[in-house]
DNA sequence: CGGTTTGTTCAAACAAATTTGAACAATAAT
DNA sequence: ATTATTGTTCAAATTTGTTTGAACAAACCG
């Protein structure tokens, strides 16, 4: 049976809306799932922090997603827990300082890259070694160092970037 | 009917292989599609410039693949035409240089994002003008002012970090 | 010309990522 | 103890993104 509904509860206003769109936007641009850009726009923009049924029933989406949702964002570091003495439930707050939500991303989703791939490529320059062709072999090298070089730079450059996103 | 193969035309060899798979995680990591990577790979690893067909044989991708890869390529600056004059294929050079990879990719791929985001910042500010009760209006200012503090800081630093990228 | 080569386009097929929802565990309330 | 509440898990369903391949256009060749 439908229930009425107040302009407050069950629909998205306008700018909620606009601003939760705003987020899956960003998310999509670091590669993140649209719902996390929900579950941490809509946190972005609440006066007070919101438990889990919140995000269900102001986003219209599972309880499942917004569990998964919140963990992955908790591992982001984009959101903290609250605890409220008088309510079993668990409370959510956003980090809004970008240095803290870059160092996370930086930390769960680019560090993992950078270190699998210096794996890789360590492997493969052990490997070029033993290709017979002496010009081949060299340019094999040469484009393996570009490689490492690159990765090594941008590994440089992480935190730096973090601490200029500082202010 | 099956054709013999030597062992440097149509199958990949380990290294190949490995190098191209980085590639691809390296795609991954942008967002951009594997096929992307794949091809951006095997160009990386040529000794000299490769035509559609070559990537279609050694990757085993189609041809529609292979075409839509390098127009996106071309977008991003990675690739180069090389002019042939005794071919009629177009054959295709990778850039090399980190600084200009990172450029086609903020060009391409960064700026549009934070470009369309100004515009739905401004919009947002306008509407939450319009929120009556005070104490509400006050917050929602505070967090989009906080998101557009976001989007300036980035903006700035994009410059920059190219430039770091530079050596 | 008519045939061949080269590359593009885009709807359909396919693959991968995301979301759902029902089953479940854990804890609290009665 | 029994029921209600809160949150998690994960296989299946759905959605989204990628690749394919056949049809096509353009340029060249004999």
């Amino acid at each position: 049976m439908p229930r009425l509904q107040n302009s407050n509860s069950n629909k998205l206003d306008s700018i909620e809306h606009q601003m939760v769109n705003i987020f899956v936007d960003g998310a999509r641009i670091l590669g993140l799932p649209p719902s996390i850009g929900e579950i941490y726009g809509l946190l972005f923009i609440s006066p007070t922090p919101l438990a889990l049924d919140d995000f269900v029933e102001r986003l219209g989406i599972s309880k499942g997603s917004v569990s998964q949702g919140l963990r992955m964002l908790k591992g982001l570091r984009a959101v903290r827990e609250v605890e409220s003495a008088s309510d079993r439930r668990t409370y959510y707050e956003p980090a809004i300082e970008l240095k803290r939500l870059a160092g996370g991303f930086i930390r769960e989703q680019v560090r993992p890259h950078f270190k699998s791939a210096e794996t890789r490529i360590r492997d493969l320059a052990e490997k070029a070694q033993e290709i017979d062709d002496p010009e081949s072999r060299k340019f094999l090298r040469a484009r393996i160092e570009r490689i490492d070089t690159w990765r090594r730079s941008t590994t440089k450059l992480l935190p730096i970037l973090q601490k200029l996103l500082g202010q």
